[in-house]
RNA sequence: UGGGGGAUCGUCUAGGGGCAAGACAACAGAUUUUGGAUCUGUGAACCCAGGUUCGAUUCCUGGUCCCCCAGCCA
C-alpha cells in the first residue's frame, strides 16, 4: 500500500516515487551520474552523485557512471580515472555500468542521418560569427540560414564529408531544423554535430565529427534505459529541445530529465573555472589541497565519506538556487569522526614543564581511553615521565577569569595523569620568553585508583618529552575569509584567506602515533581532528587538520 | 521591455485553507578527567498588495526581487 511508504524525501523522490507507482516506465529505475571528464570532482558533485545512486538504491533500481565524452579537445583519461577514483571512496558503485557517450558515437550518427532523411536536420556552412548573428538575441527572433534549405541528399552527402575528414574546423557543422523565431534559443536551429579534428582519448582518431552536448546527451540517456535524467537548473531551458531529440529520433525510451539546484558553498568556490584558476595562480597547492572542495581535498584533508553523504542527504533536494553554510559539511564531519576517530595527545605548541617532585627517570605507563564514544575501541598505555609538553595555550601567567588551565599557583588536572600545580616559571634572561615551568605533582591524584576527593576544573593534554614523536602539523581555515567570495562581482581572489593554512613544526605527538598510515584520522584531544597527510614518512609524520573540535573557550572569551 | 525557473527562521529543508516542523548556527543551563561529546531549554521565518473565505503562508489576480539562457562548452 501506498500509504504505508515513508514520504518521500524531496520533489525528485515524489516524483519518481509517483511514476513507479503508476508503472511508467514499467516500474524500472534507472539514473545516471553523467560527468564529463574534463577536470576533477568536488563536493557539488557529491550531491549529484548522493542523488542519482541513492534514487537508486532507494527504488531497487540501477544507477550507471555515463562520462559524456564529446568534446575531445577537453577531456582526457586522467580525468576518467581520478572521476572513478572518486565516485568509489564516496561510497557508491556502479557494478558493470561504466559507460561513455562514445560508446554511442556510431549509433549518434546514425540518428543524425535519420533526422537529415526526416528534413529534421540540416548542414550549416555559415561560419561561427555568422551562426551567432543569425540566432538573434534574447528580444529578437533569429534568421533563417541560407543553408536551411539543403536539400536531403546534398545534406547526407555534406554530413558523410564532414565524417570523413574532408572538412575544416568550422567549416559546417549539423543543425537540428525547429525554429529561428523560438523565444526558447535553445529551439533555434541548435548545433548536433560539428567538426573537430582532434584525438579522443578513447576513439583515437576514428572520429571528425563529435556531437554537442544537447544531442548526445538525451539519446545517451534513452539508449541506456535511463527513466530519470536528474541535472541542474541551468538546463531547464534545454528540457524542449531533450524531448525534441527522442521524439524526432522516435527513441523507445522516453527518459524524463528534471532539474534541481546544485549546491553552493560558503567560504568556498566551486566552478572547474576558478578552481583552475586558484591553482595556476599558485593559491593552492593543487587539486587536492586540502583547502579545496574537491573530493581529492576534501579526502586529504581526512573528510571521511560517510560525513559527505550525510550532508548530502541532509540537504535535501529542491528548486530554489541558495547557499549552504560550510559550517553543516563540518558538524557532519565532527559528528561522524566523533563516533570513530581514536583519541590521542598531540601538544602542537609545545611548553616544557618539569615536575620536580617526580622520580628523576621514572617512567609510568597511564591506561589511555581509545574512544570514549565508543568502549569496543578499547585503550592504550601512555607514557608518562618527569618532563613533559603541554600546550602553551593551557598556560597563563595572568589568567582571565574562567580560565581553567595552568597558571602561576594554580592546579590544572594532565588528562590521564596527576593533578600539577604550578610553582616557578623560567624565563629567556635575554628575551624574557617562558622557556619552561616548573610544577609538583601530586601522587595521590593518579587518574583512576587515586579516586581522590580533590577536584579540579580543567583537564589538560601533555606528552612526555622523551617518548615524544615529533610530527609537523597543518592547520587549515577556510580559503576565503567571507561567506560569499564573489559578492557584488568581486574578483574572489581578493577575499582569500591569507591565514587558511599554518604550518607548525616541531610538535610533540604521542608514541601512539608510531607508524600512522596516511589517511589515518586520529582525535587530538581538545584540539580537533586531523588526518595523516600523504606527505608523512616513517621518519617524518605530517598531520592535516581536518575540522577543530567546537571552542566554547574561544566564544567566552572573545566576550 | 523574449523565454524558462524560484521566493518559508541567519542558513538548508519540510508542510499546506484552521498551532508553520526539523537540522545547522546563535543564546542559556545541566553534566563532564577532552572548555569535546551528551542532555534540557530559549529566541528566530511564510517577498509585497489586493481578492475569494468564518479563516490565506497555502487558492486567485497583480506586482517586486533573485537565478538561468544569445558556445561549433557541458
Amino acid at each position: 500500500m501506498s500509504n504505508s511508504q515513508p514520504a518521500p524525501k524531496d520533489f525528485i523522490r515524489a516524483i519518481v516515487a509517483q511514476d513507479r507507482e503508476a508503472r511508467k516506465f514499467n516500474g524500472v529505475v534507472h539514473t545516471r551520474f553523467p560527468p564529463e571528464p574534463n577536470g576533477y570532482l568536488h563536493i557539488g558533485h557529491a550531491k549529484s552523485i548522493c542523488l542519482n545512486f541513492g534514487i537508486a538504491q532507494e527504488f531497487s533500481g540501477l544507477c550507471n557512471l555515463r562520462f559524456d565524452d564529446t568534446n575531445p579537445a577537453k577531456e582526457d583519461v586522467e580525468y576518467v580515472e581520478s572521476i572513478q577514483e572518486d565516485v568509489r571512496w564516496l561510497g557508491f558503485d556502479w557494478q558493470d555500468r561504466c559507460f561513455f557517450a562514445s560508446d554511442y558515437f556510431e549509433r549518434l550518427y546514425e540518428y543524425a542521418v535519420l533526422l537529415i532523411r526526416k528534413g529534421k536536420a540540416y548542414v550549416d556552412s555559415l561560419t561561427a560569427d555568422e551562426i551567432r548573428t543569425y540566432r538573434g538575441t534574447l528580444t529578437e527572433p533569429g534568421k533563417e540560414s541560407p543553408y536551411r534549405t539543403r536539400s536531403v541528399e546534398e545534406n547526407l552527402d555534406l554530413f558523410s564529408r564532414m565524417r570523413a575528414g574532408g572538412c575544416e574546423e568550422g567549416a559546417h557543422v549539423l543543425r537540428a531544423k525547429i525554429d529561428m523565431a523560438s523565444p526558447n534559443i535553445n529551439l533555434r536551429d541548435p548545433t548536433l554535430y560539428r567538426v573537430r579534428r582532434v584525438p579522443h582519448h578513447r576513439t583515437g582518431s576514428d572520429w571528425n565529427i563529435y556531437p554537442t552536448y544537447d544531442f548526445a546527451h538525451p539519446l545517451s540517456d534513452s539508449l541506456e534505459g535511463i527513466t530519470h535524467s536528474l541535472c541542474t537548473l541551468e538546463f531547464e531551458d534545454h528540457r524542449p529541445l531533450y524531448d525534441w531529440l527522442l521524439d524526432e529520433c522516435e527513441m523507445a525510451c522516453h527518459s524524463q530529465q528534471i532539474e534541481f539546484a546544485r549546491l553552493n558553498l560558503t567560504h568556498t568556490v566551486m566552478s572547474k573555472r576558478k578552481l583552475l584558476e586558484l591553482i595556476e595562480e599558485g593559491h593552492v597547492s593543487g587539486w587536492d589541497d586540502p583547502r579545496l572542495p574537491t573530493l581529492m581535498g576534501l579526502r586529504r584533508r581526512g573528510y571521511p565519506p560517510e560525513a559527505i553523504r550525510r550532508f548530502c542527504e541532509h540537504i535535501g533536494v529542491a528548486k530554489r538556487d541558495g547557499v549552504v553554510e560550510v559550517n553543516l559539511l563540518e558538524h557532519f564531519v565532527r559528528e561522524t569522526l566523533n563516533a570513530n576517530a581514536q583519541r590521542v595527545m598531540a601538544v602542537l605548541r609545545p611548553l616544557r614543564v618539569v615536575l620536580t617532585n617526580y622520580p628523576e627517570g621514572q617512567v609510568e605507563e597511564l591506561p589511555a581511553v581509545n574512544n570514549p564514544e565508543d568502549p569496543a575501541m578499547g585503550s592504550r598505555a601512555v607514557p608518562f615521565s618527569r618532563v613533559v609538553y603541554i600546550e602553551r595555550d593551557d598556560f597563563r601567567e595572568d589568567p582571565p577569569k574562567k580560565y581553567f588551565r595552568l597558571a602561576p599557583g594554580q592546579e590544572v588536572r594532565l588528562r590521564y595523569a596527576y593533578i600539577i600545580q604550578c610553582v616557578n616559571v623560567i624565563r629567556d634572561e635575554q628575551t624574557g620568553e617562558i622557556v619552561e615551568i616548573h610544577c609538583t605533582y601530586d601522587p595521590e591524584t593518579k587518574s583512576g585508583s587515586g579516586q581522590s576527593a580533590r577536584k579540579v576544573k580543567g583537564t589538560i593534554h601533555w606528552v612526555s618529552a622523551t617518548h615524544a614523536l615529533e610530527a609537523e602539523v597543518r592547520l587549515f581555515d577556510h580559503l576565503f575569509s567571507v561567506p560569499d567570495p564573489e559578492k557584488d562581482g568581486r574578483d574572489y581572489r581578493t577575499v582569500l584567506n591569507p591565514n587558511s593554512v599554518e604550518r607548525l613544526r616541531g610538535c610533540q605527538v604521542e608514541p601512539a602515533l608510531q607508524g600512522a598510515v596516511a589517511g589515518q584520522r586520529f582525535q587530538f584531544e581538545r584540539q580537533g581532528y586531523f588526518c595523516v597527510d600523504s606527505d608523512s614518512t616513517g621518519q617524518r609524520l605530517v598531520f592535516n587538520r581536518t575540522v577543530a573540535l567546537r571552542d566554547s573557550w574561544a566564544k567566552i572569551e572573545k566576550k
